[in-house]
DNA sequence: TTAGTAACTCACAATTTTGTTAGAAATGGG
DNA sequence: CCCATTTCTAACAAAATTGTGAGTTACTAA
């Protein structure tokens, strides 16, 4: 987000896990507080700027703005203007999103299992203290 | 990682992220920047710290310990001490882990699949300036 | 007692990400 | 020209993550 210092240790990093496979590729590019949640929303139908504030509780301008823009230069969404007064900016997946999108199924599942064995063994450690 | 501010808005934020649906819980248990190579290099079999260490170049003691101890608490690694000389511990994935790992397979297909698609776009828009 | 090894831990610094607030650009109607 | 509206942007601040380098612990073999 924003600009990196490209000779850094951090980024050299980050850059080469980027190109590790795929996976890791991928979560790249998702990483970021509300990438997800965005997708999610335009995964129903394609959103305005102001809509998606809207459906995002606690979103701030900039990172929506930011996190957009970020999307948009990875091929992850869609910026359509349409040249009305006021301007009118509708954002929606572009096609290969929506392919990832279908993947989260599984691990949307696997995410609320794992939730359930985290949680039951919490209370298991307290019963056991 | 380390220690967080649980009054700031930056953590409510994530907690209210993660508990929206299981693709987000997941995700945020797997953010860090070692964490998928962790996975990955476990999902071939157990490994002791300095191994890890190894097979990871550029992790620093400190992250690979920090990652591995978040790892443990969230359910996605075990941890298995040998009472030898010098001490040995082995990290292993969980059951649980293992389920995960099988579901990357189309995440990296997709990865590889959408870098593709970006790397000929940039080409495109290079041979347009 | 000393040395050696694995597995960490600590203090601190650098970098990156996220959040806050105010305000700018664009545009047509009045 | 001024207004209202949407879509952002800029400057700054706060917080979180990542990296560095040295040091610690535990144990036993020599």
């Amino acid at each position: 987000m924003g600009k990196r210092k490209i000779t850094s240790t951090n980024t050299i990093n980050r850059d080469y896990l980027k190109n590790e496979c795929g996976t890791m590729y991928a979560l790249t590019l998702l990483s970021g507080r509300w990438k997800m949640t965005i997708l999610h929303k335009l995964s129903k139908k394609g959103l305005r700027f102001t809509e998606l504030k809207e459906c995002i509780p606690n979103i701030s301008d900039r990172m929506l703005s930011l996190h957009l823009k970020e999307m948009e230069r990875d091929g992850l969404v869609e910026r359509n203007v349409f040249a009305e007064v006021p301007p009118r900016v509708e954002y929606t997946l572009t096609s290969s999103t929506r392919d990832l999108v279908s993947i989260w199924d599984r691990l949307d599942i696997w995410g609320n299992n794992h939730r359930e064995i985290q949680e039951s063994n919490v209370q298991y450690l307290d019963g056991d203290l």
